[in-house]
RNA sequence: GUGAAAGUAGCUCAGUUGGUAAGAGCACUGGAUUGUGGAUCCAGGGGUCGCGGGUUCGAAUCCCGUCUUUCACCCCA
């Protein structure tokens, strides 16, 4: 009976195996230059950790079972609930600010669709109990930058798009709309950039009935830069703050040398309700893509785990929307590290009596292609030879295929006690002997 | 959960109105090449045409169901 793969999961064969560590590998290195350190958790946790922060509904959304004593579980969907669950647990002992990173797999139990799968890997890299909140959002988004860089995505590729949702707050009050309003709002604003200019008025015009406040959100969510804000709300107090605020952390972006990947979107605001400040979200210029990751402040989180009030700040970002871009623009084949063998060891086979003249001792070429083999590789280097039968044609051909930099051919020469040793890119070859190029190379 | 399109070899696909159409290229294996690689030529293996049912003398082809994939919606932590 042939099995299938399950809907939405990946199989990755080895030249897969390669783009993934590449990306994720990618993600480490970024992370640790960048001061953060690295954490993991359990692949399974508490259903009801995950309704914590997310309410019910996600556990529709979430691959959940039962285990035989009856408790109810299910396969992280992210890793935040179990951040802030390891961080309370040990939040007296902790340095402060606590940077950590993290790259889980993780499942969602939704239908899958162009950059969403039901597994997948996630880069999240979080910033807890920073006394400058300012530094601490520059930061996480600057590491996002970082990486970005790193990997060839220019600000003519991707754009960081951010805003507050304490200056989308601000503002809807200062325009009037009650505060029990704000959150079904939220979401419609997060979808401006996705629905029509026509059908986004039309629902706006459903949920704000006052034209004139309808028309102030409008402006608003048009707002190209940040002094555009304090023009058009510079009598209201919370306004300016948060606005100021938001300036603070583009400064800080500028100094960081990145500004130019960084713009203001008022759309920005993110589907949840747990973000307190600042927002962003990382998009391709083309704009056809899904968000390639997303991120903000998020000051309630730990006590909403039963901790304590601290300040956090933090960015996810997901290999599936990732990966399209990167073939897109073509990167990922040109980063990929080449696969370098250092020697092939190849035979003549024919066999060859080699010993004393009394026939005490006999090894056959095969013999000596695995014991030089094995030596190779004690001494550290990657070395291999060809399981086919075939002649010295078909072992240097498989040698080619392989990107071996050199081929050691046993012949009749290790009746001399030597070594042929071809350079395979430039195709020369020379007669070492066999002792001296053993001892050759433990230096 | 809702809707649309698609499923033929490991991969990309062709297959005429339902009538010897089970096919190509790439990949893989072997040979030309018994001591010299990337090329070329030749050959070979590999498919219940997603699965099940129906219509028909006859189904890869038409109908129904089902599974899977892709795309969009819901949702997006």
């Amino acid at each position: 009976m042939k099995i299938p793969p399950v809907k939405g999961t990946r199989d990755f064969y080895p030249p897969d195996m390669v783009r993934r560590n590449w990306i994720i590998d990618g993600w480490k290195k970024v992370s640790v230059r960048n001061g953060f350190e690295e954490y993991d958790g359990p692949i399974f946790e508490y259903l009801k950790m995950f309704q914590i922060k997310s309410g019910d509904e996600i556990v529709e959304q979430l691959f959940s079972f039962e285990d035989r004593g009856g408790r109810d579980l299910a396969l992280r969907p992210e890793i935040t609930p179990t951040l802030a669950r390891m961080v309370n647990q040990q939040i007296n002992s902790l340095p402060k600010p606590i940077k950590w990173f993290s790259v889980p797999r993780l499942f969602r139990a939704e239908r899958p669709q162009k950059g969403r799968l039901r597994e997948f890997f996630q880069w999240n890299i979080d910033i807890i109990g920073a006394d400058d909140n300012v530094l601490a959002d520059a930061e996480v988004i600057f590491t996002t930058i970082d990486y970005l860089q790193e990997v060839g995505l220019s600000s003519k590729d991707v754009k960081v798009k951010m805003s507050s949702r304490k200056l989308l707050a601000a503002v809807l009050r200062n325009i009037g709309i009650p505060e029990d309003k704000h959150d079904a709002l939220y979401t419609l604003l997060d979808k401006k950039a996705k629905l029509p200019p026509k059908t986004f008025t039309e629902m706006l015009d459903k949920q704000v009935h006052d034209s004139k406040q309808a028309n102030k959100i409008k402006a608003f969510m048009e707002l190209e830069s940040v002094p555009h804000v304090e023009k058009m709300f510079s009598r209201d107090n919370e306004v300016v703050m948060a606005n100021d605020e938001l300036a603070e952390v583009r400064h800080r972006l500028d100094q960081m040398g990145v500004a130019d990947y960084c713009i203001f979107d008022p759309s920005i605001v993110r589907g949840l309700a747990y973000y307190t400040g600042v927002v962003f979200e990382v998009h391709d210029v083309v704009g056809d893509l899904r968000a390639i990751c997303g991120g903000g402040r998020f000051d309630n989180l730990l006590h909403d785990f039963g901790g304590p009030l601290i300040p956090a700040t933090g960015m996810g970002m997901g290999d599936c929307v990732l990966q399209i871009l990167f073939e897109q623009k073509g990167l990922i084949d040109k980063n990929l590290p080449e696969k370098q063998l250092d020697y092939f060891v190849a035979t003549v086979d024919k066999p060859l009596n080699i010993g004393m003249a009394d026939g005490v001792v006999e090894k056959t070429e095969e013999d000596i292609v695995v014991q030089l083999t094995a030596k190779l590789r004690l001494a550290g280097y990657f070395a291999t030879f060809s399981y086919k039968a075939g002649g010295l044609s078909k072992q240097l051909k498989e040698a080619s295929d392989r990107n071996a930099g050199k081929c050691i051919i046993i012949g009749e020469e290790f009746k001399n006690n030597q070594l042929v040793v071809k350079d395979m890119a430039t195709g020369k070859q020379e007669l070492v002997d066999y002792d001296k190029f053993l001892s050759g190379l433990k230096s």
